[in-house]
DNA sequence: AGCACGCCGACT
DNA sequence: GTCGGCGTGCTC
């Protein structure tokens, strides 16, 4: 054998891959493409790349582009080889999202055993289970399984976005679509958003198929990573289960991916490098010929207009199981007297509930006791010395916290501006909530469920797992009392701010409240008659009346519409350039330079809109910028942008550019 | 992105 | 005198 010359994508933010040699006189055998080697790079040693091209050695080359070559370290096992599906999944995802193939390597292989490890699972809290005996599948959930069924039988690609109100048996449909794949000797990858996948949720569908299910969480040590990779390759395991990372698994005969809450926004990373795993998923099932099901009470307007132009099949789920809708009452703020947050009747509400030893679910979409602290005299606002943004007041402990960089003071008893020792707590959030219900219904059991209260490791299961074993008799909390748990106690669920968000500086403010208010809802009256209470000061907001309808369709109809006269997405895409660094005229400099050599290059192609501030101006001591392109840019034109973006930062210091290809966030 | 080399401030 | 700050240069 002679020996060879081995191109690896390196996983380092350069270009292009690296060409090694693989020496004739080895006697393993050598890497083709697809396989994972381990190189030296530079000074660094063992770094995991991906083998894209295997060729002899032209007589007696040493050197590329007058680097010395250097040899391959070793080959990883046959298990860690990218399959073809897998392999053209990574090639697109570089392209698309303007990556050097290196850089998504890690994503296909498992962290190395023994890093980092840490506890196992928490226990369980004892949530009630279905009961797998009892089920019959409604008429509705019938048709949908059977339209999958049809499209795996068929052996081809296909998606369908599954529209199923809260309760309306989403889950089963996807079990049973799965479960007529592992017949057919094929295998699932079942994505959930972090937050969902709950014990409870793994617990059912582990009843359901038992070993050949394994799950990936953020919590699962590496070593035990590295097993249900390896399991999967084998063919063990044959259903994968886990956040956006699990679409990268190594199963076998991959036949459905299920794609759950598929609107919700963090199946787009926020770092690099940054995907979205639902738009991944549509790719992998393309290249696998699987199918996938997305399914959402609330579908991304994408989604669902990328269903109405047919590229989706769609199904339906109108009705929810054992239960009507709740009904959605609004509470109109104007002109009422709502001290401390709490309007008369909401508070009310929550008295009776309690009193008929019922549960009720408080969401206030903020946490700490008050937004900001501002003078009563000057007006001044106590800011983050690191950030544009005011500093939030929390009591236990008493500090003035940055919800941005984590800075941290005491609360001050004079303004730093006017030396007044007056301030007015302005803007509650879910600790003064707390207070307050405390303070009024004092019978009542209160568990708060936010970010301070869920710091410590297994504490979001603990406090779900009290409030769900009836432990008591108010929950109340940001996002996250939002997302898919079931309590059958819950016969009331109050907003304290329905409308808070919908003024956000963000093309998808709208649609992010539309989804929250529709899924908190939901919480209400599972079992037996339920009831939302939406306190709000623009009760005739569109928005707000489309939630009270629950009319999902009217607001997808009506924010479309919107989309499609300002030009967002759907209708066009977005890239958004994003400029930091220290000084503020540097990052303005380069955020000018990049926006007109942009201008000039891509002028046919993309409308380019600033350079201007970020929304936040400044975080953790640096200034901000972005440029937003508006239209659909090529492969060869995303990877310019790439040299362009890497040359400005050569260029000038300090600072950094990301390229953030369909952004969800405009921050 | 790492990781090392290199050239200027406050410590035993 | 050195320990170490992070500027900059390179990686098949």
């Amino acid at each position: 054998m002679p020996t060879l010359l081995v191109d690896v994508a390196v996983p380092v933010p350069l270009p292009g891959t690296f060409t090694y040699r693989w020496p004739a006189d080895r006697d393993d055998p050598p890497p083709g493409s697809g396989d994972l080697v381990r190189v030296p790079f530079g000074r660094r040693r063992g770094l995991v790349g991906l083998v894209t091209d295997v060729r002899e050695l032209p007589e007696d080359v040493t050197e590329v582009d007058g680097a010395p070559l250097r040899d391959v370290t070793d080959r990883l096992p046959g298990s860690y080889r990218l399959a073809p599906d897998r392999m053209r999944l990574a090639a697109w995802m570089a392209g698309y999202y303007a990556l050097p193939l290196g850089e998504v390597v890690p994503l296909f292989h498992p962290p190395r055993p023994g890093t980092r490890r840490r506890r196992a699972r928490a226990e369980h809290p004892a949530y009630p289970l279905q009961d797998p005996t009892s089920i019959t599948l409604t008429e509705a959930q019938r048709e949908v399984v059977a339209r999958a069924e049809a499209q795996l039988a068929s052996g081809g690609f296909g998606s369908i976005l599954l529209h199923g109100v809260t309760g309306s048996g989403k889950t089963e449909v996807y079990l049973h679509v799965i479960a007529r794949a592992l017949e057919q000797g094929r295998s699932a990858i079942y994505l959930l958003p972090e937050i969902a996948l709950t014990p409870q949720t793994l617990g059912r569908i582990t009843e359901r198929f038992g070993d050949s299910v394994a799950a990936i969480h953020s919590d699962l040590a590496a070593g035990e990573r590295s097993r249900v990779h390896e399991a999967a390759a084998r063919g063990e395991v044959r259903v994968v289960v886990g956040p956006r990372s699990a679409l990268f698994a190594p199963v076998r005969d991959l036949g459905v991916i299920v794609v759950d809450e598929e609107h919700e926004s963090s199946y787009k990373q926020d770092d690099k490098p940054r995907y979205h795993a639902r738009d991944l998923a549509l790719v992998r099932g393309r290249e696998a010929e699987a199918v996938v099901l997305l399914g959402s009470a609330t579908p991304d307007l994408a989604s669902w207009h990328r269903a109405a132009e047919g590229r989706h099949q769609l199904g339906v789920l109108p009705d929810r199981l054992g239960g009507a809708m709740p009904a959605v009452e609004l509470i109109d703020l104007r002109g009422q007297a709502a001290p401390d947050g709490f309007s008369e009747p909401l508070l009310e509400a929550v008295a009776e509930t309690v009193a008929a030893g019922r549960q009720v679910i408080l969401y206030h979409n903020r946490r700490g006791f008050a937004r900001q602290l501002q003078c009563r005299d000057c007006g001044e606002i106590v800011m983050c010395p690191h950030c544009d943004i005011g500093l939030t007041v929390h009591l236990r402990p008493r500090r003035l916290l940055c919800h941005y960089c984590g800075f941290e003071r005491e609360v001050l008893d004079a303004c730093p501006a006017c030396r007044s020792p007056a301030f007015l707590p302005g803007g509650g959030g879910t600790e003064r909530t707390e207070l307050v219900l405390q303070a009024s219904i004092p019978e009542a059991r209160v568990l708060r469920l936010d970010h301070d209260t869920t710091r410590r490791r297994g504490s979001h299961a603990r406090i779900l797992g009290a409030f769900a074993a009836g432990e008591a008799d108010v929950l109340v909390g940001t996002q996250m009392v939002a997302k898919g748990h079931h309590f059958p106690g819950v016969a009331l669920v109050g907003v304290l701010a329905a409308d808070d968000g919908l003024s956000l500086p963000d093309y998808r403010a709208t649609e992010r409240a539309f989804q929250l208010l529709t899924q908190v809802a939901g919480r209400a009256g599972r079992t037996g008659a339920g009831r939302v209470l939406l306190q709000t000061w623009q009760p005739e907001h569109p928005i707000i009346l489309a939630a009270v309808d629950q009319d999902y369709r009217g607001f997808a109809h009506l924010e479309l519409a919107q989309r499609r006269l300002a030009g967002y997405p759907p209708f066009r895409r977005l890239l958004r350039l994003g400029l930091s660094a220290p000084r503020q005229a540097t990052v303005e400099r380069a955020a000018s330079q990049l926006a007109g050599a942009v201008g000039r290059e891509l002028a046919d192609h993309c409308e380019v809109l600033g350079p201007a501030p970020a929304v936040f101006a400044r975080l953790q001591n640096r200034h901000r910028q972005q440029v937003l392109l508006k239209g659909e840019l090529s492969r060869a034109q995303k990877d310019w942008l790439a040299r362009c973006c890497r040359a400005l930062r050569d260029a000038h210091r300090g600072v950094d550019v990301v390229i953030d290809v369909d952004p969800v966030g405009l921050y």
